[in-house]
RNA sequence: GCGCCGGUAGCUCAGUAGGAUAGAGCAUCAGCCUUCUAAGCUGAGGGUCACAGGUUCGAAUCCUGUCCGGCGUACCA
């Protein structure tokens, strides 16, 4: 937004020039004072297209643009082809006073207005608990989730799940083996591939408990009973764990339900009448080969039942047929075979796999003084995601989950996500917030209001200026980690925000300025606050009012 | 073997639609509280951007090759 009316000029500028090339006009802040107070590199991106030298190309703008001198005082041409601008105060005022008519919504867009976003993470299957990787994909698929929302986009959080195959019948007996074993014979086998965790044993001491020995022999109805009891078990412990980090996804979409509803059956004819599905070895098998890949896969095995495949592509399908624009899927780098199956097949059907936005998040290491924490499953330790927020609180968790790269192997340090103390970086954001409340709280004490008559011309002051500066950065900040998918660019932002801040509160007395400053000052520090809010509100973090 | 992700300060990581002197946090060292919260601020030291070539005015960023780590590579999901 601080760049809208100077971009202008350098639009109208250009096609005065008759230079009609299909480039970004893209302004930064630069980190040395010497270069001015904004500047754009347009000059040197042109120079390729024109095949002229950027500071020719740099002077010829400078001496066509026509601009606003009540903000701009000067341009300069620097290094390789920079244009350095210098503006005047007002430009800052102006664009402060811009932000302060925004009120609590500053940092919300409409740009996504109109257009309808699935987002799905999770996605766990009901047949464990959540551990630190799900964590990851969980807050980044909700923090991606509100990203959008804030981009004006009609946004559906949703989980898909399994609860049916093989899978679940293993949960089922493992579960069983667990049963006879506290029930009657300590020694009853448990399956070779079966889940080792400790909360097997949770729910079969449960089953005990409400089935007594009802449910000894292992036939098809009790196993279905069990099935359904560890089904139903597992469901509530993972949505108790989302409810802990305030996670809420509206729709629970069941794969049962893409057979139930023939939708496989229809993507199974589709593609069996365009030639792009074919028996072999008494399977069925789609033919990648046809779709640019390299090799055809099954999608029914020769058992009759469908792989992995076959019911992803149909949901995706399905997904486009309610009527999303845009589909997000959040994935660990575990799934990364299914994703070109995939888009594959939405191709094949007639679909935008372009409008397919797949992120592929690494894996998380969980470390405490250097050393790996290991997640046997062998030993069936896990350490659970529910075992993190006990430990650190939903704050820390979130935060530490969110502050990195999603493409980045994530090493959570125990050690500081424990500490409760000024090296958590959790904390920095918050007290940020914290220390804003606390200034209106005073003024309030004293009797002093923010009035309506602000002059913003007072803000001068060097670390005033670099606070509106980082403030002016909020949409921008909020767009790349929406488009990027990176929700670590808005943590990245909301720490320079704080640092900005903090700066700003050591260096400029507020409440004892005199009448004017100290209006103008509680102004900044207004939108300050917002803008802390809402960016914590962004990432799913508590802002308190109080430390 | 092949595919994807990563290798940047002691540690954890930003920066990769090519741009100005490669940044931050932590750690280390030196300062700042009778003042709106010191969970804060100021300063210092710390780099073969894994390695080797190439592309050009300019490469951490793009291309090629090599090495190291992670995840995949099923008629498992």
């Amino acid at each position: 937004m601080y760049d809208e009316i100077i971009k202008l000029s350098f639009q109208n500028c250009l096609s005065k020039l008759n230079i009609n090339e299909d480039v970004d006009i893209f302004f930064e802040f630069p980190k040395n004072p010497n270069h001015g107070d904004l500047s754009t590199n347009i000059a040197m991106q042109l120079a390729g297209k024109l095949k002229k030298q950027p500071r020719q190309i740099a002077q010829e703008i400078i001496n066509t643009i026509e601009y606003d001198s009540n903000f701009i005082e000067k341009f300069e041409i620097a290094g390789a082809g920079f244009i350095n601008i210098k503006l005047k105060p007002e430009f800052y005022a102006h664009s402060l006073n811009k932000i302060y008519s925004f009120g609590d919504m500053y940092g919300k867009s409409e740009k996504g207005k109109g257009s309808k976003v699935n987002v799905e993470y999770v996605s766990v299957n009901p047949t464990g608990l959540l551990h630190l990787g799900h964590g990851r994909n969980a807050c980044i698929g909700d923090t991606i989730a509100n990203l959008y929302e804030w981009m004006g986009y009609d946004v559906t959080r949703e989980y898909y799940f399994n609860n049916a195959g093989n899978q679940m019948n293993n949960l089922a007996k493992s579960i069983y083996a667990r049963y006879r074993q506290q029930l009657d014979n300590p020694d009853f086998p448990f399956p070779e591939d079966g889940y080792h965790g400790d909360y097997i044993k949770e729910i079969a001491a449960e089953l005990i408990e409400k089935h007594r020995d009802k449910l000894i022999t292992d036939d098809e109805d009790n196993l279905t009973i069990i099935r359904k009891f560890g089904e139903v078990w597992c469901f509530g412990k993972i949505k108790q764990t989302l409810e802990r980090m305030s996670i809420h996804q509206e729709v629970y979409y069941n794969e049962d339900s893409l057979y139930a509803d023939g939708k496989i059956k229809d993507v199974i004819d589709y593609f069996k009448s365009n030639e792009l599905a074919y028996e072999k070895d008494g399977a069925l098998w789609l033919a990648l080969s046809k779709m640019g890949l390299d090799d055809d896969r099954v999608i029914v095995k020769s058992s009759g039942e469908p792989t992995y495949r076959l019911p992803d592509i149909a949901y995706h399908r399905e997904k486009f047929l309610r009527g999303f624009d845009i589909l997000i899927d959040i994935f660990g780098s575990d799934h990364i075979a299914t994703v070109p199956d995939v888009l594959a097949g939405v191709k094949a059907l007639g679909f935008n796999p372009e409008k397919v936005k797949v992120y592929i998040h690494q894996f998380v290491t969980l470390t405490e003084n250097g050393e790996q924490i290991k997640m046997s499953k062998r030993t069936g330790k896990n350490y659970t995601l529910d075992d993190l927020l006990d430990e650190v609180g939903p704050d820390v968790v979130r935060f530490f989950l969110l502050m990195r790269g999603i493409s980045t192997h994530l090493e959570f340090d125990l050690g500081l996500a424990r500490e409760q103390s000024e090296k958590n970086p959790v904390f920095y954001l918050q007290y940020a917030h914290a220390r804003l409340c606390s200034i209106f709280d005073i003024a309030e004490q004293k009797g002093i209001n923010l009035n309506k008559d602000i002059d913003f011309n007072l803000l001068q002051h060097e670390a005033e200026i670099k606070l509106i500066k980082q403030l002016m950065n909020l949409p921008a900040s909020i767009e790349t980690a929406c488009n990027k998918g990176e929700p670590q660019i808005l943590a990245d932002y909301l720490r320079e925000l704080a640092a900005a801040f903090h700066v700003f509160y050591h260096e400029c007395r507020i409440l004892d300025a005199g009448a004017n400053l100290c209006n103008a000052r509680l102004a900044l520090a207004k939108v300050t606050q917002i803008a802390m809010k809402n960016g914590l509100l962004i990432l799913g973090i508590s802002a308190p009012k109080r430390m």
